[in-house]
DNA sequence: TACCCAACTCAACGCCGTTGTCCTAGGGTG
DNA sequence: CACCCTAGGACAACGGCGTTGAGTTGGGTA
């Protein structure tokens, strides 16, 4: 046996379909991953229903990629290519940020399973550095002196990304474990009396409607405020 | 048999201890999974191992909770409450909130590997109740209307928690891929030229110590500061 | 002391990721 | 065209997982 069972993309050269009649491909092996995770949930990315889906034996997949992680890293990767597509500069510094923020957080809300291994990895790829770039370029284009547009990008990133996997995860639970953490804030926190918790109990119709909702807008929001009022004039 | 096998804390009676002569409650086994997860990573938490760790049959921690998420929820309720042990209001709303999330980041860094699990969950017990009522009562004293401190209670939170949860995945990280993150800024992100990244190589000396530290000390003061601007005269 | 039943152990189920082995058909070569 | 090589399939099995139903035991109580 070799010592590799996984082949890089370019090295392939023989195509021999499977007994279902289907030509694999790391492509549609990531794409059939994320549909997926899209249609049935994040507990539904297993080898063996990935296998089922794509009407090859779950083993095939190690044909492609070395293991589970490893085809979840190519699935990350293919997101963050995604969030980026079509994505051009206004000049609206405020306007640009806060499409990029949400454009990120978007793309991970699409598929939550990768987001989660995704989030917090450094990739130092293509599209990273694009990101990267891009970012930078609109905080020193604005006027932010260099040491505070990469104190701001850093923010800026880094919240975006604690988010996107914060409300990721959220959507990645179990059905039944999502429905409890919504259930707290009803049956929980809008029941604690206000004689212990008076504070919650004079705000529980509103943290029940806010607590639905994603924070991030409206922390993004914050940023940018912050942000602007930092501005040299 | 009983619907409900799992039995809550204040219900139970006899004390019986297992054939290796260990005397089992609640408090004991959120013990033990924290220092299974701290020392052998989140992976090393398995009911099976978790049982071996005990000196119990594995089926024994189904009696004091429900599922294995029943028992996350309670590692991650007992993080909350570490973090919020000794804090008392100063009655400076800025500096309470700035204190509130720095002991947050700071529990949470300490058990990078029971932080990565916990952050995102909605317990809804003792631990994190307090903690919401804290939060909300300082915004409350400071002035905000409640639907603002509602808004800002939401980003605050979803921010610390989100920061926590990606500072503590760098910390989780095995060495060598820790290394290798923190290099793609010096050897990838250092060497983009720039014609074709020109903002990256204007900061890149800033990007890489900056990028050495936590950015939710500055997210946070950013916030604060917005949250102060909105603030009723 | 004798009985009850809470709290333990034991054994099994159906998943999971992963790997060693075998097989077979496509591409390259003469 | 016929042959060979091997990439890329299929198959079966391994150990570990969460979880559950049934069996056992030994403290607490009357």
């Amino acid at each position: 046996m070799s010592s590799e069972r996984a082949v890089p993309a370019p090295q392939r050269r023989r195509r021999r379909p499977t007994k279902q009649g289907v030509l694999l491909s790391h492509e549609l092996i990531v794409d059939t991953a994320l549909r997926l995770i899209g249609q049935h949930g994040a507990e539904a990315l297993t080898v063996r229903r990935l296998g089922a889906a794509l009407g090859a034996d779950p083993s095939t997949v190690y044909r492609y990629f070395r293991s589970t992680d490893d085809l979840l890293l190519a699935v990350a990767d293919e997101l963050i290519g995604r969030a980026q597509h079509g994505w051009r500069a206004t000049g609206d510094w405020r306007a640009d940020l806060r499409a990029i923020g949400l454009r990120i957080h978007a793309a991970y809300q699409a598929h939550p399973q990768a987001a989660l291994l995704a989030a917090h990895r450094t990739t130092g790829r293509e599209h990273e550095t694009a990101a990267v770039e891009a970012i930078l370029g609109v905080l020193r284009r604005a006027g932010f002196p260099d040491p505070e547009a990469v104190r701001i990008y850093h923010a800026f990133v880094d919240q975006s990304l604690g988010f996107a996997a914060l409300d990721a995860a959220a959507l990645a639970l179990p059905a039944a474990a999502a429905h409890a953490d919504l259930q707290v804030w009803q049956a929980s926190y809008a029941r604690r009396g206000a004689d212990t918790h008076p504070h919650i109990a004079a705000t529980a119709h509103l943290l029940t409607t806010d607590m639905r909702r994603s924070g991030y807008p409206f922390a993004l929001e914050l940023l940018l405020d912050a942000a602007a009022a930092r501005l040299p004039a």
